[in-house]
DNA sequence: GCATTATTTAGTAAATTTTACAAAATGAAG
DNA sequence: CTTCATTTTGTAAAATTTACTAAATAATGC
């Protein structure tokens, strides 16, 4: 089966493999260089920007949905996937951005009411963070663009993906306060320096140089190792590591970060 | 047209009216006296208890779909009602407890492999509290009963809706911390006792008796009337009311209990 | 009336945590 | 071997939490 002959029994039989009626979207977050971006995709088919999303397998579970999406737009995997809402109002879908022609062109196929992909859609949220210079954006077959866009200069975004991003932002922003985030996000060895300006970009927040690291330290999350990291003219920073049985144990009991 | 005639329809063209493969489930935690329950039903045809739940509406938004299942299911309407979690792994309707017979009995129908109702279903959880003396449970026609059962005296659950309750407490008791609960559970004028007795039996946890109300009366959520309730042979303690204001700024923007 | 009593409130001191800031340590560069 | 930017430790003040004491109070029973 050729990529055309794969999208058309998409199309026509796809609730065979796929469950009708339900999505998944992805706010995949980026950050590096204290830059805080998130990823945008643009379908062939429609004229606007939206979050990267799709169907659920049969023989997936939700979390396993997201992360394959997550996976085909930027590469990554076993990044830190965390559901944070769903959305349902039976408006949601409302676009008057659907281009028949194009789908068309794209497709071949001439979009029938009674076809399973125009019904009524609920779509579970999740988000992701990682690094974003480390992904490589795939469109894929339906998107004609997928691009990381800065935080602050995202367009008005189709469906109800706008607010989707919001809640997003907010229930990471959230639960950064209590969860420990960065095992996914930083390298294995890190400088303070490093974990203290991820937060401060995620939060969009001042947090103390000196009070910041030594609270994580307190905690037990953080341990010192030998090396230090060379950075020029400088004190040279040591390195630092997670200390993972306390940090999985933070990620299921909740920590309080102030 | 007749009960069993409405039965019949929503069996045979229920996805008519209602979405196909998605529900949602309540987690309805009912409070009164120091005590927290969970209200159960027992469908006629499942010989197990399960939350309650049901379908979406085309035209409904998931919360309208929730609320509308806590009123039928309790009587009372506009409770304060959370989402928490969307389920969806693929084998999380398995029940060796359908029984068929029942079912033909009850509806005059068997049910084929090619009904909407059988394919794989995602569940949106929702969770609810309200003073469990002011309900009148009702089972409604799929159920032979609809009762209220002691937290620590939960049977074994159907489906996945063991897990489902285990979060929505979990979310519950978070989200007490975060969000002043309190306007649909208690008289609109109550004592500082009350109040603080409501936390207790929430979180099964002591909370101190001076500083507690100390502390909501600090941030600004508390008013003091100029009543009193007269409680027999002791002091009578002031009656207090919600801020509004100030309580659904503290629900939009959130706020810290210890 | 008036002492008794159980409970509600107010008060406060100690303990802890957070915050703000100062100063010392460091290591490369000139 | 001094300078410098940055990391790291130290610490004092401020704020908050916690634990506990004591005062206020209103009905009751004598």
């Amino acid at each position: 089966m050729n990529i055309n002959e794969e999208l058309k029994e998409f199309i026509l039989h796809g609730y065979r493999q796929y469950i009708p009626h339900v999505s998944i979207d992805c706010a995949i977050f980026g950050y590096h260089d204290r830059q805080l971006k998130v990823l945008l995709i643009k379908h062939k088919f429609l004229n606007g920007w939206c979050l990267p999303g799709g169907y659920i397998k049969r023989t997936e579970k939700l979390v396993e949905a997201a992360g394959r999406n997550v996976k085909e737009r930027t590469g990554i995997e076993g990044l830190f996937l965390q559901q944070f809402k769903t959305f349902g109002d039976p408006n949601r879908a409302n676009t008057d951005k659907f281009d028949e022609e194009k789908w068309f062109a794209l497709t071949g196929i001439r979009m029938t009411p009674d076809n399973w992909l125009v019904d009524q859609t609920i779509s579970v949220g999740f988000y992701a963070i990682t690094d974003f210079s480390l992904s490589v954006p795939q469109p894929g077959i339906m998107a004609e663009a997928c691009t990381w866009f800065d935080i602050h200069a995202i367009p008005h975004l189709e469906f109800d993906h706008d607010e989707m991003v919001k809640e997003a932002l907010h229930t990471m922003r959230v639960q950064l306060y209590h969860y420990p985030i960065g095992y996914n996000l930083l390298p294995e060895k890190f400088t303070l320096s490093d974990i203290h300006s991820l937060y401060e970009t995620l939060l969009e927040k001042k947090l103390d140089i000196s009070n910041f690291p030594k609270k994580l330290i307190t905690l037990g999350l953080l341990k010192k190792t030998t090396e230090k990291r060379n950075i020029g003219a400088h004190r040279s920073p040591h390195l630092y590591r997670f200390d993972k049985a306390r940090y999985d144990q933070a990620l299921s009991e909740g920590l309080v970060l102030s």
